[in-house]
DNA sequence: AACCTGTCCAACCGCATAGTT
DNA sequence: GAACTATGCGGTTGGACAGGT
């Protein structure tokens, strides 16, 4: 049997989101969570295929997301994790929880793999001898690859027993701490895309605060103007505290995207035994286990 | 100024897989 | 267990932009 298209091709907007779009998009997800994409353009009217919108909120939309430059640090994990586990990009991602799975992908196939490969051309040409040392390091890669797995398969198990603690603040969201913590670490991608929508079209912010006047209570919605032009605009966001009111004093729901509200493990409902250690050990061992287990391998690239 | 080339990145496409009926 | 559906993932594309000639 065919797989059937994820939606109907006749009527479904393509391209760039304009930032109408993505403020209906937003406010709808603030109001009902991420997750049940289907519903996502009956129920908003959006002429996008529940995919196209599951994308642009995980790749673009979504809180937390870190945008501009790579650190060194980040690099050095992308490299690392890339020769760990491949182009498991959303795997990698979980480990930069700051940049997505696109970003990075885009980041590697862009800068990265070149860096990597001009490296190893260095290499190859300059120190033959220390192909018997690599040889020895792609043995260990299973075993590395192996632990992170591990290591992958803790986490995941940490973020289920751990959802339930959460699970209050986001009943239709998709168990993820990652997605929660995010949701919590940061707004300001949707705040500034929404501030400069604004500014560009002052009348059309009607569509937004209606739709989501629930959700939107600042006062200063819809007064600015200065529009600005280009479709930056439209792709990057630049300002949406105006609109959203993510403070931890508003209203429960708004207050899950709060920094403030970032789950604080410790002051939970007591932790059980693995729990606590699951915790712990995701806590201290994290990122910088991954890095160091063998970053000596890439660390001369920098 | 016009053209060419390379880079960047948002978005799309198709497949895989998990979940549901 | 088969059929169907929803979601996630990785590869790829295409448009915008920058820099060079």
């Amino acid at each position: 049997m065919g797989r059937p298209p994820c939606c109907d091709k006749i009527g479904v907007k393509k391209g760039p989101w304009t930032p109408e779009e993505d403020i209906i998009l937003v406010s709808y997800i603030q109001e009902h969570g991420p997750g049940n994409w289907r519903a996502v353009p009956t129920s908003t009217g959006l002429l996008r295929c529940s995919k196209s919108c599951r994308l642009r909120w995980t790749n673009y939309l979504r809180p937390g997301i870190k945008r501009g430059n790579f650190t060194e640090h980040e690099e050095k994990m992308i490299i690392h994790l890339q020769d760990l586990l491949g182009n498991r990009w959303a795997a990698i991602a979980s480990y930069l929880p700051e940049r997505t799975d696109n970003d990075i992908k885009n980041y590697w196939n862009t800068h990265l793999k070149k860096k990597v490969r001009k490296h190893q051309e260095g290499d190859d040409a300059n120190n033959q001898d220390r192909h018997s040392v690599s040889e020895s390091i792609s043995k260990g890669q299973w075993e590395r690859r192996l632990q992170t797995d591990i290591h992958m398969a803790k986490q995941a198990l940490c973020e289920a027993l751990s959802l339930d603690k959460f699970n209050n603040n986001f009943p239709d969201s998709k168990p993820s701490p990652i997605q929660t913590s995010t949701y919590a670490s940061s707004t300001e991608n949707i705040a500034r895309l929404l501030e400069n929508w604004m500014k560009k079209s002052p009348e059309s912010s009607q569509i937004g605060s209606e739709s989501t006047q629930n959700s939107f209570n600042n006062p200063s919605v819809g007064t600015s103007s200065s529009p600005s032009e280009g479709t930056q605009s439209a792709t990057t966001p630049e300002g949406f505290n105006s609109l959203f009111s993510f403070n931890s004093d508003e209203s429960e729901e708004t207050a899950n995207f709060t920094p403030e509200n970032k789950p604080d493990l410790n002051n939970q409902i007591p932790l059980t035994l693995l729990e606590k250690w699951l915790f712990d050990d995701v806590a201290t061992q994290g990122e910088e286990e991954i890095v160091d287990m063998s970053l000596g391998e890439t660390s001369d690239l920098f």
